[in-house]
DNA sequence: AGCGGCATCTTGTCAATGGCAAGATATGCT
DNA sequence: AGCATATCTTGCCATTGACAAGATGCCGCT
């Protein structure tokens, strides 16, 4: 199982997964083709049934990347909340392909275990760090309501970057615009 | 242009989008077909062109019909933000199929005037009630920052919400749940 | 009343797609 | 070397979106 060149054509299963999320990211996941995807692998248009089965298992595994993706992400912008949220968006922009199949059960086999075992590691960590916002500040508040409270801001702002839904005066750095929106949060 | 029963056939441009949202409420719009449509209408395959050129004219008209509809939502809320905010979660859910259209530009023609137009009626309301609300306490902080961080959060929590991605012991009523979440702005 | 114009709908067709079945080919294990 | 298996290919079918050309019913105009 070496990363790169491999045996029979290549590794076709991150070259698969890798040509999806390059064409989600341009032009969305409804633009997605399997058979698209086997040729730009330059492969016949019934390998990837080989590695995923059909759409929804391809869009299943890139979900399940997307979460431990997203996992990762928020661990290592460390122990404050702002800087998690800011880490959440910016994941949000720059794996915009990712993201965007994570949250769209419907595109995919939400069920599947590993992608339940996987969301529920990216929300621990999310959970962690509004349980060590409210310990830090002597918190009040219900750790329940405030994770929630974080996650929907954030969530919200990310999927309104996505969308080109946010005014224009924003400008191109999503990164500040969101530290400016979530500071609210602890006004 | 009387309303229900008609000439031809009946008056197909409503049936159809009233067939979408049904579709896209119970299967997501990925599962949406042109020829699907058509069939529940009781007319033919190429019927549906006649009205809306093409798929994307079809959701370009649901885009609108929903920004519309969510427009009046909102006003008829009141100017209370908190209820506004609650209202915008309401609408999420009991329109699921519009909401989720109108934020995926992507499927739709997102330039086209009429939605603009749209959008941009119901993006009024919002600023006016989260303007109406500074106004009332003495609101200090930047209208723009107030409103895009009431947009998040209850966009984010509708999204969530319509994602299943939420806690169960959240319950069944998106109202009460949100109206928690959202009043976490204001202490 | 009759006629022409037009919106509405139908039939026919084509390329592309997802998914299935059956066969070919390389890989690794014994 | 030989066999089992994972990997990939070729061939096929139903469905879909989109287009073209023709049929059908409604309207206003003379």
């Amino acid at each position: 199982m070496t990363p790169t060149r491999g045996y029979h054509h290549g590794d076709l299963r991150r070259a698969l997964l890798d040509a999806a999320v390059e064409v989600i990211g341009e032009s969305g996941p409804a633009a997605l083709s399997l058979r698209d995807l086997a040729r730009r692998a330059g492969v016949s248009h019934a390998a990837p049934a080989h590695h995923f089965r059909d759409k929804a298992g391809l869009l299943t595994a890139l979900a399940v990347q997307g979460f431990d993706l997203l996992a990762d992400r928020l661990r290592r912008a460390g122990d404050d909340l702002l800087e998690a949220g800011v880490a959440y968006v910016d994941f949000a922009v720059r794996h915009r392909a990712h993201f965007e199949v994570m949250f769209r059960p419907d595109l995919y086999r939400a069920d599947d275990p590993e992608v339940r075992a996987a969301s529920t590691r990216a929300g621990d960590v999310l959970r962690e760090r509004v349980a060590g916002l409210s310990a830090r500040d002597g918190g009040p508040g219900d750790p329940g309501r405030d994770s929630l409270a974080a996650w929907s801001i954030v969530h919200g702002f990310a999927t309104l970057w996505l969308a080109g839904a946010l005014p224009d005066r924003l400008g191109g750095d999503p990164r500040e615009a969101a530290r400016v929106v979530i500071r609210r949060l602890f006004e």
